[in-house]
RNA sequence: GCUCCGAUGGUGGAAUGGUAGACACGAGGGACUUAAAAUCCCUUGACCAUUGCGGUUGUGCGGGUUCGAGUCCCGCUCGGAGCACCA
C-alpha cells in the first residue's frame, strides 16, 4: 500500500465525524484544559494559507494535552456580525445573514478539510439570537450597574437610587462622568428625566454626549481602536470627531484593574506594553491657580510634574475648555473667538497634519501659587480638552511642546535642572538636580527630580493648592453603531427616557428593511423597520452595537452553548473556568483583548463567572505574508525575458500568479492560457530553458496574484504536509511570507515515514525487540517533542522527527515497540497519517484516546568514563569524557588551551567535560 | 520623541554561556533510467590548501565580563512593532 493522502484523509474525517470523535463533555474525573482561537470574521474571499496557522498550532497543543489525559474543550465559532457583509447588502440588496451564512459555509468546509479536534456540536455564532440574547442580556446588567471606587467593583444601581434618597450626592463613591453635587431633597424634586440623566452620569453601559470618530463615507461612529491615523481601519476613509449622544461603556472605571490584571497572565511582555500604552495610566497632582482680579474663576490643571512648578512661566487652556470662556478679556474676545473659529473647521486629522503652532492670549493672568508671579493665560490647539482638565501649566524649560510654544511667542524659560542646555531645546528627562526653585515654603534646590516630584506633590496636598491624582489615557468605548448589521439594543425611550426591555423579551430579534442605508432624515438604517416599537407602541433604539459586543464573552458562551436560562451554567462555569490557552492575531491587542477583559471583570463582579481574567496565557501567531513573483516583459513587446537576463533589457515587471510558477520557474504553457493577452506571448529563458521569475514579500492578497489556497494544497499534497508545513516555517509568532518552496522535503518526509510500515504492500512491523540504538532514537524524540510543543517551538519539532525517522530507516528498525511510540508523538501534528496507521497496527480505538510516552533518560545517557590529568606529574583534575575517548587524547586537550590549564591549575579536582577537540563543560 | 522586539549562509531558520549554521529549501556533482519524472548517495558559510589529514576567518558595529560569548553587560548602526501634541 503506498500512501495517498486522499483517501487517507477523507476516510478520516468522516469516520470522525460519525463517531463524534472530538466532543467534549464535562467531566470532573479529569483536568480541564480549555485551548481556543479567535474566531474568525468570515469574509467572502474564503481562507488562505495564513489563516490557519493559529489554528494549526492550537489544534496540535489541543490534540496533545488530550493524549497526556487532560479533558480539553476546544471550539470553534464566527464572529458574525461586521461590515463587509453590510457594505455589500447595501450594493446588492441581498440580506446580510444570507452572504454571512454562505461565507460561514465556505469556512466550515474549508476548515474541515485540514482536520481539526473541534468539537462542532459547540459551534456559536455571533448573530444568531440564541446567542446575542446574552450580548443584549450583559447591556442590560451594565445599565443597571454602577461602578463603586471604594469596593472596586460594580455595584447594582438600585443601591446608588437609595444613597441619593437619603443623603444625596454626599459621600457617593461611584465613577462618573462628571462631578455632580445635590443633596437629598434636589435629588427627589428631580423630573424623571434628570433623575434618568444624573443616573446616567453612573452607569457603566450610559447614554453620553461625546466626542465620537464619525466617519461619513461609512455612516457611522467607530471605536478608537477602529481608527488610525486620523482614517478608519476598515477602507480607510477620513474621520472626523463630532459631538454625538451615543451609547457608551464605563470602560475607564477599570482602568486600573485592566492594569493590575496584566501582572497575573501569561502574555508576551509586547502585548502586555502595549496594553499598558492603551491604557496609559500617570500618576500625577491636580493643582489649582488663582486669576488675578477674578475671584470667581479657579483653573484646575493636571500635571505630572509638580515639581517644575517654580518654572510655571504660562498657562494653556485646550479650545474646548470652559475656562476659555470665563478667562477671556474683553479686549481680547474677538481674537480669542476668531481663533476658535479656525480651529473648529479643521479636522482632528488636519491638526495632526499640519503640527503648526497657533495660540492666543486671553488675557487674564494665573497667579502661582508658590511664587505669587503673575503668569499669562492663552489658549492652544496643541491642549487636549479630554484629557486631565483640558488646561495644563506649561514649563517651557522641561517640556517639548512649552517649549516650541514659548519660543513662538517669545514667552520666558527658566531652566530648573542644573547643567541642562535649554538655548536650543527642551530638556525633558525626569532626571537631574533641580534649582531655581525656591518658592519661600518650598525649597526643591538640589534634590533629585524623583525626590522633587515627590516632596512638592506633598507639599501641594498638604497646603490645599491641590491633590495628587492619577489619570487614564483609556477612554470609555463607545458602544453605539448607525448600522443595521449588528445586535439591537434592548431598548425603547418614554418621553425620550430610555428604557430597558424587560428580560423576558430578550432576544430582541434584528428587524428586516427594504434597504440596508440610512434613511432620508439621516436616521440609522433601522429607522426603516417598520413597527419597530415595543408592544405599548413605544420606539425602539435605532443604533446597533459594535463588532466587538459580540466578541467580548464568547468564550464563555462555549463553555454551554446551548443553554437558554443563562450565558453560561455555574456548573460549566465552574468546570472549564476560563481560557487556559488563547492564540490569535495581534491586531486585537487594544480591541477586543481589552474590551474582553472587561466584561469579563464586570460579570465577575456580579458573580456570573469565577475568574477575573479570561485568557491566562496568549500567544499571538504571526502574519503570512505573500511572496509575489514577477515576469519581465520588455517594453512594448509581448516577450518575456527571464530574471537572470532582464537587465540587458529595458523591462517592466509585471506580477504573475503564482499558482503557476514552482520554486520561481514559470510553467510557461500555463501562462500562455492565464490571459488571452499572454496567449502569443515569447519567452527568452536561461540557457537551459527554464524562465525564472524574480519575487518579493508583499501582503497576500487578490491584487498581487499571490494568494496561496489551502484547498489547492491539500488537494496536492494532503493536509498533513500542509499542517507539517506551516509549522516548519518558522517561529509561530514571527511573521514571514508563505514560500511554497519548501513543501516537498516535508511531504517527502511523511512518505519515509509510510516507508517505515508499508513498503511494496507488505506489512513491515513486527514484535521484534528494538535495538538500543532506536530505543535511543526513539527517547531523543520524546524528549525534545514535548518539550517543544510546551514551548510552542513547533518547527523544531518537525525538524526532530525528521532526524528520528531517518535514523530508524537507517537502522531497518521495524519495532511495534518504536514505531507505536512514534505515531502517538506525531498525531498532534499529522492527525490523519498517524491515524491510519494507528490501525493498520491492529488498535481499534482511535489514536487521540492514546497515552502520550514518557520519556526515558536512561537510554540518552551518553558513555563517559573519568580520566585523570596529570600537571607536572601530579594528578591535578578528574577528568569526564566520552568512553570513546583516549587517555592520552584527554590529557593532551586539557592542558592544550593555555588559558585554561592556567584557570584549572591550583584549584581543586573538579570534573570536565571534553569533546575531541576542546575542552566543553565544566560541571562545578 | 518615548517604549518594546529583533539583526546568524544563496533562502526559511537551529543552537540550557560550551564543537555556530540543526532541519529544510535552493545549488553543484554522481547512481538508476533509452529519456524524463520519482528515488537514492555525496558536496555546499567564506577564504586558502587540496592525490592525504588540514589551516585561517566568521553570528550588524565598537568595547567589556568570562578559561570560554551568537547567547550576559555598556555604547552605537540599521530594521520592525506599539503609543504619540496624553502635560
Amino acid at each position: 500500500m503506498e500512501y495517498n493522502h486522499r483517501d487517507i484523509e477523507s476516510r478520516w474525517q468522516q469516520q470522525w465525524k460519525k463517531d463524534n470523535t472530538y466532543k467534549t463533555e464535562i467531566d470532573n474525573s479529569r483536568k480541564k484544559y480549555y485551548v481556543l482561537d479567535m474566531f474568525p470574521y468570515p469574509s467572502g474571499a474564503g481562507l488562505h494559507v495564513g489563516h490557519p496557522l493559529g489554528y494549526i498550532a492550537s489544534d496540535i497543543y489541543s490534540r496533545f494535552k488530550r493524549l497526556q489525559g487532560f479533558n480539553v474543550l476546544h471550539p470553534m465559532g464566527y464572529d458574525a456580525y461586521g461590515l463587509p457583509a453590510e457594505q455589500y447588502a447595501i450594493q446588492t440588496g441581498q440580506h446580510p445573514e444570507k452572504t454571512t451564512n454562505d461565507n460561514i459555509k465556505r469556512y466550515k468546509e474549508q476548515l474541515e478539510k485540514i482536520g481539526f479536534c473541534y468539537d462542532w456540536s459547540r459551534e456559536l455564532r455571533t448573530c444568531d439570537p440564541g446567542y446575542y440574547k446574552w450580548t443584549q442580556w450583559a447591556f442590560e446588567r451594565m445599565f443597571e450597574s454602577y461602578y463603586d471606587t471604594k469596593l472596586n467593583k460594580a455595584m447594582p444601581i438600585k443601591s446608588l437610587i437609595e444613597h441619593f434618597e437619603k443623603e444625596g450626592s454626599k459621600g457617593v463613591n461611584a465613577a462618573s462622568g462628571r462631578e455632580l453635587t445635590f443633596t437629598a431633597d434636589e435629588w427627589k424634586q428631580m423630573s424623571e428625566k434628570e433623575q434618568s440623566d444624573v443616573l446616567m452620569n453612573y452607569r457603566l453601559a450610559y447614554l453620553g454626549n461625546t466626542m465620537v470618530n464619525w466617519c461619513p463615507a461609512l455612516g457611522t461612529v467607530l471605536a478608537n481602536d477602529e481608527v488610525s491615523e486620523g482614517v478608519s481601519l476598515r477602507g480607510g476613509y477620513p474621520v472626523e470627531q463630532k459631538l454625538m449622544y451615543q451609547w457608551c461603556l464605563r470602560v475607564s472605571a477599570y482602568a486600573q484593574r485592566l492594569l493590575d490584571g496584566l501582572e497575573t497572565i501569561d502574555w508576551t511582555p509586547s502585548l502586555k506594553e502595549t496594553q499598558r500604552n492603551w491604557i496609559g495610566r500617570s500618576e500625577g497632582a491636580e493643582m489649582k491657580f488663582k486669576v488675578d482680579g477674578n475671584d470667581d474663576v479657579v483653573m484646575e490643571i493636571f500635571t505630572t510634574r509638580a515639581d517644575t512648578v517654580m518654572g510655571v512661566t504660562f498657562m494653556v487652556l485646550a479650545p474646548e475648555s470652559k475656562y476659555v470662556d470665563q478667562l477671556t478679556t474683553p479686549e481680547q474676545r474677538a481674537e480669542v473667538d476668531e481663533y476658535i473659529n479656525s480651529i473648529k473647521h479643521k479636522t482632528e486629522r488636519e491638526r495632526m497634519i499640519e503640527k503648526k503652532v497657533t495660540g492666543v492670549f486671553t488675557g487674564s493672568y494665573a497667579i502661582n501659587p508658590l511664587t505669587g508671579k503673575k503668569i499669562p493665560v492663552w489658549v492652544s490647539d496643541y491642549v487636549l480638552a479630554g484629557y486631565g482638565t483640558g488646561a495644563i501649566m506649561a514649563v517651557p524649560a522641561h517640556d517639548s511642546r512649552d517649549y516650541a510654544f514659548a519660543k513662538k511667542f517669545n514667552l520666558e524659560i527658566i531652566p530648573l535642572i542644573e547643567g541642562a542646555d535649554v538655548s536650543e531645546e527642551s530638556f525633558d528627562a525626569k532626571s537631574g538636580i533641580m534649582m531655581n526653585s525656591n518658592g519661600g515654603e518650598l525649597n526643591l534646590n538640589g534634590l533629585e527630580v524623583k525626590d522633587a516630584i515627590k516632596k512638592a506633590k506633598e507639599f501641594v496636598e498638604e497646603k490645599g493648592i491641590g491633590k495628587v491624582k492619577v489619570n487614564y489615557r483609556l477612554r470609555d468605548a463607545i458602544f453605539s453603531r448607525q448600522r443595521y448589521w449588528g445586535e439591537p439594543f434592548p431598548v425603547y425611550y418614554k418621553e425620550g427616557i430610555p428604557h430597558l426591555l424587560s428580560e423576558d423579551k430578550l432576544p430582541l430579534l434584528l428587524p428586516e428593511v427594504d434597504k440596508y442605508l440610512p434613511t432620508e432624515t439621516g436616521e440609522p438604517p433601522l429607522g426603516r423597520a417598520k413597527n419597530w416599537v415595543t408592544e405599548e407602541g413605544y420606539p425602539l433604539e435605532l443604533c446597533t452595537m459594535p463588532g466587538f459586543a459580540g466578541s467580548s464573552a464568547y468564550y464563555l458562551r462555549y463553555m454551554d452553548p446551548h443553554n437558554s436560562e443563562a450565558l453560561v451554567s455555574k456548573e460549566a462555569d465552574e468546570y472549564w473556568r476560563n481560557v487556559d490557552l488563547y492564540i490569535g492575531g495581534t491586531e486585537h491587542a487594544t480591541g477586543h483583548l481589552i474590551y474582553s477583559r472587561f466584561w469579563n471583570k464586570f460579570l465577575y463582579d456580579l458573580g456570573v463567572v469565577v475568574e477575573e481574567e479570561p485568557f491566562k496565557k496568549l500567544i499571538n501567531q504571526g502574519m503570512i505574508q505573500g511572496r509575489s513573483n514577477f515576469v519581465y516583459r520588455i517594453k512594448d513587446t509581448n516577450t518575456f525575458v527571464t530574471l537572470g537576463k532582464k537587465d540587458e533589457y529595458d523591462v517592466t515587471p509585471i506580477h504573475v500568479d503564482v499558482n503557476i510558477v514552482s520554486n520561481d520557474v514559470l510553467d510557461q504553457e500555463a501562462f500562455k492560457k492565464w490571459r488571452p493577452e499572454y496567449a502569443t506571448a515569447e519567452f527568452i529563458t536561461e540557457d537551459d530553458g527554464r524562465y525564472v521569475c524574480g519575487w518579493a514579500v508583499e501582503k497576500m492578497s487578490k491584487s498581487m496574484f499571490n494568494v496561496v489556497n489551502p484547498d489547492d494544497i491539500i488537494e496536492k499534497y494532503g493536509a498533513d504536509t500542509l499542517r507539517l508545513y506551516e509549522m516548519f516555517l518558522g517561529p509561530l509568532e514571527q511573521s514571514k511570507p508563505w514560500d511554497t518552496n519548501g513543501i516537498d522535503g516535508v511531504n517527502r518526509f511523511l512518505r519515509k515515514l509510510w516507508g517505515l510500515y508499508w513498503k511494496g504492500g507488505e506489512w513491515l512491523v513486527d514484535d521484534s525487540e528494538p535495538s538500543k540504538e532506536s530505543l535511543k532514537s526513539l527517547h531523543k524524540l520524546i524528549k525534545k517533542v514535548t518539550q517543544d510543543i510546551e514551548n510552542f517551538s513547533y518547527n523544531t519539532s518537525v525538524a526532530a522527527f525528521m532526524i528520528c525517522v531517518g535514523e530508524l530507516a537507517s537502522q531497518k528498525c521495524h519495532s511495534r515497540k518504536v514505531l507505536e511510540p512514534l505515531l502517538i508523538l506525531l498525531a498532534p501534528f499529522a492527525p490523519h497519517i498517524t491515524e491510519q496507521l494507528w490501525h493498520d497496527l491492529g488498535n481499534t480505538t482511535t489514536i487521540c484516546d492514546a497515552q502520550w510516552p514518557e520519556c526515558n533518560e536512561e537510554y540518552l545517557v551518553e558513555d563517559t568514563k573519568t580520566y585523570p590529568v596529570q600537571v607536572n606529574g601530579k594528578v591535578r583534575y578528574n577528568v569526564v569524557a566520552p568512553a570513546s575517548a583516549t587517555q592520552a587524547e584527554v590529557q593532551e586537550i586539557a592542558l592544550s588551551n593555555e588559558a585554561a590549564a592556567k584557570w584549572l591549575d591550583g584549584k581543586e579536582p573538579r570534573k570536565v567535560i571534553v569533546v575531541p577537540g576542546r575542552i566543553v563543560n565544566i560541571v562545578l
